[in-house]
DNA sequence: TGTACATCAGTGAACGCGCGTTCACTGATGTAC
DNA sequence: TGTACATCAGTGAACGCGCGTTCACTGATGTAC
């Protein structure tokens, strides 16, 4: 390996996600990442300014992924399919996603993370508006709370599936029966 | 004030309680907690063991004060009424809500722990249960998600609410329209 | 093509602090007789 | 009622470690002429 990694951001946030999916953000330190990255001490500073810097550009890369998630959808993929994608993604990146509604571990008015956030907005939104509701109606209100509280759950392991996204479907169904059947 | 506090543990969890809501878990120290409660460092670890055993009573407090809230709903107060003092649960009890679903922090194993979960989850049951439902049916998960999800975002700021039980209610009513109409 | 210079990416040693926890101790309280 | 003893509740000083961050530095890369 040469003395320029060439990619060490990328690694960096990587080596985080993977580091916090195994003991937790509490156990988190930018020496052990460095040690996981086999890179020195002050690199990650060096690339991030700071611990919460690092946490931001995670949560930034995390509303993101959550755009693309969302936009991924067909626009006529209906509510349900736009939550199976956000429980799909939570479940996929839950380092990303804890850290995402965590605002205190965050820079959280730092300008990528909400530009970021807005996308991720934007794509929510737009998902919820097909359905004919406002994106910040009442029934957008209730879907959002409905998949992210069950990703939540799964995550914390007070609900236990066995097929989380079958179940995310199931569950998400039960928002406003017969609205979207499906297609 | 004597040597002896006299009621000092109780103190000690409701200093944790009102620390954590003010700046976040990460920034709770043993030592902090002990300066708030007047007390000497050690007088925690007296208590609760370790930190992690602080976190565990303040969790099982949580679960007990959350199967109060479920139990103080009337029998036939309807799946929304009790999504509305889940909510209110959390909106009042942050600090302790928080933990209680971050197994992470905790001893998941302790005795007291596990058996005021089991109260609260009893507690929870029997109300899906009075719907009609059973209580680990995709409703009552569907129903415990949507709150639960709910509580978090409103706490997390992403969801901005003027009256977030009012919201709460309207929100719940999302869910299976018309099985409980208010009473 | 070659050379000088600027900038970028990462080093590694060190600073200093706050932390969780330990330990021998002391003051206060309860209990047996 | 008094005395001896055990237990409980909290002290305060100290241990030692891991942490985030700093800093002067060096190796590699890019650019201008």
């Amino acid at each position: 390996m040469t003395y320029h990694h060439g990619d060490l951001r990328r690694t960096l946030l990587a080596e985080t996600a993977s580091a916090i999916a195994e003991g937790g953000v509490a156990k988190l330190s930018m020496r052990a990442l460095a040690q996981r990255a086999g890179v020195s001490n002050a690199a990650p500073t060096y690339h991030f300014g700071d611990k919460s810097g690092l946490l931001t550009a995670l949560a930034a890369e995390g509303y993101d992924r959550l755009a693309e998630a969302m936009a991924g959808v067909d626009g006529d993929g209906g509510l349900v399919a736009r939550g199976v994608a956000y429980v799909e993604f939570a479940l996929a990146c839950p380092s990303h996603f804890t850290v995402m509604f965590q605002p205190r571990l965050l820079h959280d008015d730092d300008a990528d993370l909400t530009a970021a956030r807005r996308r991720a907005w934007d794509a929510l939104s737009t998902g919820v508006a097909t359905t004919g509701s406002a994106p910040d109606s009442d029934l957008g209100v209730a879907a959002w709370s409905l998949v992210h509280g069950y990703a939540t759950l799964v995550l914390s392991g007070a609900v236990e599936a066995e097929d989380a996204l079958e179940q995310a479907r199931i569950v998400s169904g039960h928002l406003v029966e017969g609205a979207n059947k499906g297609s």
